[in-house]
RNA sequence: GGGUCGUUAGCUCAGCCGGUAGAGCAGUUGACUUUUAAUCAAUUGGUCGGGCGUUCGAAUCGCCCACGACCCA
């Protein structure tokens, strides 16, 4: 009696996990102390790939392939003295057959039968294929590598709960595989833009996560302490202004694929913590980074869809053709028929048209900051195919190089596909002076309560002053552009382990 | 921050106008030596998310809270 209650210390625990428990005591009786000496040779995948061609009668007559193959045992079907089992690896599954009368007297009965579902199990044996062709292991040898005391979900229908799929993902990739495709198909995704980038002649570095001085983007930064230095530090929001010291230090290519955090609202489109590309090329501007990145996402839609028709969500966004490349100004024009060009040239009637919107516009903002508000709101969501919308004013753009022909308005461009912005780049201001009187703007206007304004960076200044060459440098969101690729609603389906709420 | 929906067995889900809970899978027991979500028979398993209230009586009605999903700001 005591002894019992010993091996179940959960209170809480359901007579499943007992059962198991209670298993596993007997295993470790007879020894079993989770092995780590059994050593497969073949995954499911490869044998698949060589031998499901073959006949039932091809493989009776060739010579017997020996296996060792291991998983977890996610489907048995016990037939009296013979079983089947499923067992399922890093990349598939393969079926094995075991019989009473091949395994050492009692095995079967005593062991093998009472394994359950979930156990990590290692079989050795030799390849055949089944009455309705299925490729199998006849196995002569069969091992418990690890018992597990927890249930999975439902065989058939996986695992539903969104919260548990998201708390638990280890549950959900065990069971769902479509989950498992879609974090495939992330990292294949980033080792592309890696590569693609690293063959143009990129660099790839590691710059600070934590800021004194957060910078780059607009947006809230978490902020932490340094106990050692007794001072305030804040996690990056956007990598920018480092990667840009490199530049100015003469490594004129350079790249970072990694997570920047910003303090703000969760939604099916934030996560505090998201990842982002972002490269700089010195001697180039944004026309060449437009060029990259159109053929960068014509590539992923290949490898991911197979096509350059992508479907998201119902709709369809075509990369086959050239991607739009549109000014702000025309996109506004273009997708508001009731807005002449007069109204977008001065403040006041830009104003107008905002309230006729019903936009709010904050007291302080100029003409640029009006028309961004208009187009973010009237002209953004509705852009379906790759758009690229260039002409960004300077008044919303504090790190872009002026325009030669228009101070007004900055050499930069954001990529929108299904209404959403994927990527922002421009050729990056270089001239020192205006930099700090840029950041001095920005301070105004964080004085001014705009909390998302940028600081003073003054060591970046000093960067700058000693000169940096022409750059163009771009960003670009790695999560949602995984979204878009595996058609995925929300960027919580394409994190492992997206922020959540503590559960209860 | 606001609105809508959801939370019932380990998992997937039923449960109507209020009468203290059901199915399938998993588990347990038995039958079965080529199955495919194996099948067949029997069977165990519940603080109905939490709290308060209405009521003779609450999974069900009301209020509050937690977590999640979707929409909006």
């Amino acid at each position: 009696m005591s002894e019992t209650q010993n091996t179940q210390p959960e209170v809480d625990e359901n007579k499943i996990i007992a059962e198991r428990r209670a298993k596993l005591t007997a295993l470790r009786e007879i020894g079993h102390s989770y092995p780590n000496t059994f050593r497969r040779t073949d995954s499911s995948a490869a044998l698949h790939a060589s031998y499901n061609e073959l006949s039932k009668e091809e493989m009776e007559n060739m010579e017997p392939v020996r296996v060792k193959v291991a998983g977890r045992m996610m489907l048995r079907r016990i037939m009296g003295k013979a079983s089947f089992a499923t067992l399922q690896d890093h990349e598939g599954r393969i079926q094995v057959y075991v019989t009473r009368d091949e395994l050492p007297e009692g095995f079967y009965n005593e062991q093998f039968k009472k394994w359950d579902l979930g156990d990590i199990v290692g079989a050795e044996g030799w390849l055949f294929k089944t009455n309705t062709g299925e490729l199998s292991v006849h196995v002569e040898h069969i091992e418990l590598i690890t018992k597990s005391i927890r249930p999975l979900p439902d065989k058939f229908h996986g695992l539903q709960d969104q919260e548990v799929k998201y708390r638990q993902r280890y549950i959900d990739l065990i069971v769902n595989e479509e989950s498992r495709k879609t974090f495939l198909l992330r990292s294949k995704i980033v080792q592309h833009v890696r590569n693609f980038l690293s063959h143009k002649g990129f660099m790839e570095v590691e710059t600070p996560m934590m800021h004194v001085i957060p910078g780059g983007a607009s947006a809230k930064p978490f902020s932490t302490h340094h106990n050692a230095l007794d001072m305030p530090l804040f996690l990056r929001i956007a990598p920018e202004l480092y990667l840009k010291r490199l530049v100015v230090g003469g490594f004129e290519r350079v790249f970072e694929i990694n997570r920047s955090f910003r303090n703000e609202g969760l939604s099916t489109r934030h996560n505090p913590e998201f990842t982002m590309v972002e490269f700089y090329a010195a001697y180039t501007d944004y026309h060449e980074l437009m060029d990259y990145t159109e053929e960068l996402l014509k590539e992923l839609a290949m490898m991911t869809v197979g096509s350059t028709q992508v479907p998201y969500q119902g709709q369809t966004f075509d990369f086959g053709k050239p991607f739009a490349r549109l000014s702000m100004k025309d996109a506004i024009l273009q997708y508001n028929a009731d807005i002449t060009r007069e109204q977008l040239e001065d403040l006041q009637s830009a104003r107008d048209v905002a309230r006729k919107l019903h936009i709010k516009v904050d007291e302080a903002s100029g003409l640029g900051k009006v028309l961004t508000e208009i187009f973010e709101e009237t002209v953004e969501h509705r852009l379906m195919d790759p758009t690229f919308i260039i002409e960004y004013p300077a008044e919303v753009s504090p790190l872009a190089r002026r325009n030669d022909q228009d101070p007004f308005i900055t050499d930069r461009f954001e990529l929108f596909i299904g209404g959403r912005e994927l990527a922002n780049g421009f050729n990056e201001l270089n001239d020192a002076e205006d930099q700090a009187e840029r950041f001095r703007a920005q301070v105004a206007a964080k004085e001014a309560g705009d909390d998302e304004a940028m600081h003073y960076d003054e060591d970046y200044i000093t960067a700058l002053e000693h000169g940096m060459p022409p750059t163009a440098g771009e960003g670009i969101g790695i999560d949602r552009l995984v979204m878009l690729f595996t058609d995925s609603a929300s960027i919580r389906d394409v994190l492992l382990f997206p922020h959540m709420r503590p559960a209860t």
